[in-house]
DNA sequence: AGCCAATGTTGACAGTGTCAAGATAAAACG
DNA sequence: CGTTTTATCTTGACACTGTCAACATTGGCT
């Protein structure tokens, strides 16, 4: 399948989705042209105008792919029946730092201005990325519930600034203004602490 | 001053930071071309080039201007005698993200990957941001000591975590994503609650 | 007065996203 | 089966970008 050397290519759309992929993680984001791209998969400059509206388009299905991952591996970790909540919380902070740390530019390309800019978000963006939100916000309230969280306030409010505190830390951190990633775990755990200030354990 | 009609023009890196700055609030950070800024500066192209490196360089003395500009604005929220340390811990965290949402486009390039990926960052830029990282711990530092923050935790990892919460509901808040302009005040006053849970209010 | 360094100009190059018009093959339909 | 429609791909072109080299002009120093 895919083959590349008829007229027809045969997926050119994944075969995009995956050259920009690789690229991204290897050369960053700023050499992802849509004609190197093009090159890549041995098709010519304009032909991916015909799977995508735009260069935004394309941007926004690998985001796409990588919230769908992301929201993923976030189940994974809330879902583990014989881990306590406390240590769950915990592992999630971690994770979540550690998985933009890993993947830099994806991470940047997810959360950055270039595809969520009011007229540029493609639905097919929103469509997986706002369930991840809100699951955020389902957990935010579970952790409430739990008493790890204040419960004084109210939910969406809490999970826009725990949220907001991974996506500062980890932007911190990539952009690589005032913090280093040999402090990532230090972090991680001084802002759990933070969180679970007022914590009182869980009650079973 | 400043004549636009001889062949030299007078002080032309100080009109190119200004038209810059103009456009940026105006147009937005994509529409930031040398070539744009030499015609509304009335010189031609490549005039610049002899006042900046770079197009990189010009954007690092925008956002210089934009860091003094802001640590002069903290020194003065931070340094009033009267208010409590409680108040002025809140009113910090509301400017900061006040600042931020008034001054999107500019708060954007001050964080932004842009001009601070490792060879990038100009020692000019260095000079005025890396004071005001530093009063940031200061701050913090003196803020633990009244109880306000947590004192068990390390001052620099505590001031990476707060800076961090503030940079990334600020980022939220611009790129849109996630976070609406209408929730700014509460979304200050759950982070602010956050951090000072398990405050013991100020001594004295 | 005369030179030099600072500053400004034009020409050029490689690269970009995007569109219009034409070529080709696969699929749909009689 | 042949024909037509439709999806896909290609080439040509345009306006735009950052950057450099070569050349022009000027203000200030000796």
């Amino acid at each position: 399948m895919a083959n590349t050397h008829t007229y027809h290519h045969g997926d050119l759309r994944a075969t995009l989705v995956k050259v920009a992929t690789a690229r991204l993680s290897a050369h960053g984001i700023d050499s992802l042209s849509l004609r190197k791209l093009a090159e890549d998969a041995g098709v010519s400059r304009s032909a991916p105008y015909h799977h995508f509206k735009d260069k935004n388009a394309l941007l926004s299905a690998i985001a796409a792919q990588g919230f769908s991952q992301w929201h993923d591996t976030a189940r994974h970790i809330f879902e583990q029946p014989d881990v306590p909540a406390r240590e769950r919380f915990r592992q999630f902070v971690h994770r979540y730092i550690r998985y933009a740390a890993d993947n830099p530019q994806l991470y940047e390309l997810m959360f950055g201005r270039t595809i969520w800019q009011e007229q540029s978000a493609t639905s097919d963006l929103k469509e997986v990325a706002y369930p991840c939100f809100q699951f955020q916000v389902s957990m935010t309230r579970y952790w409430q519930e739990q008493g790890l969280l204040p419960a004084g306030h109210d939910t969406l409010r809490l999970a826009q600034v725990t949220w907001g505190t991974l996506h500062g830390i980890a932007r911190l951190l990539i952009d690589g203004i005032y913090a280093h990633s040999s402090h990532i775990d230090e972090m991680c755990d001084t802002a759990a602490d933070l969180f679970m200030q007022g914590s009182c354990d869980t009650p079973e």
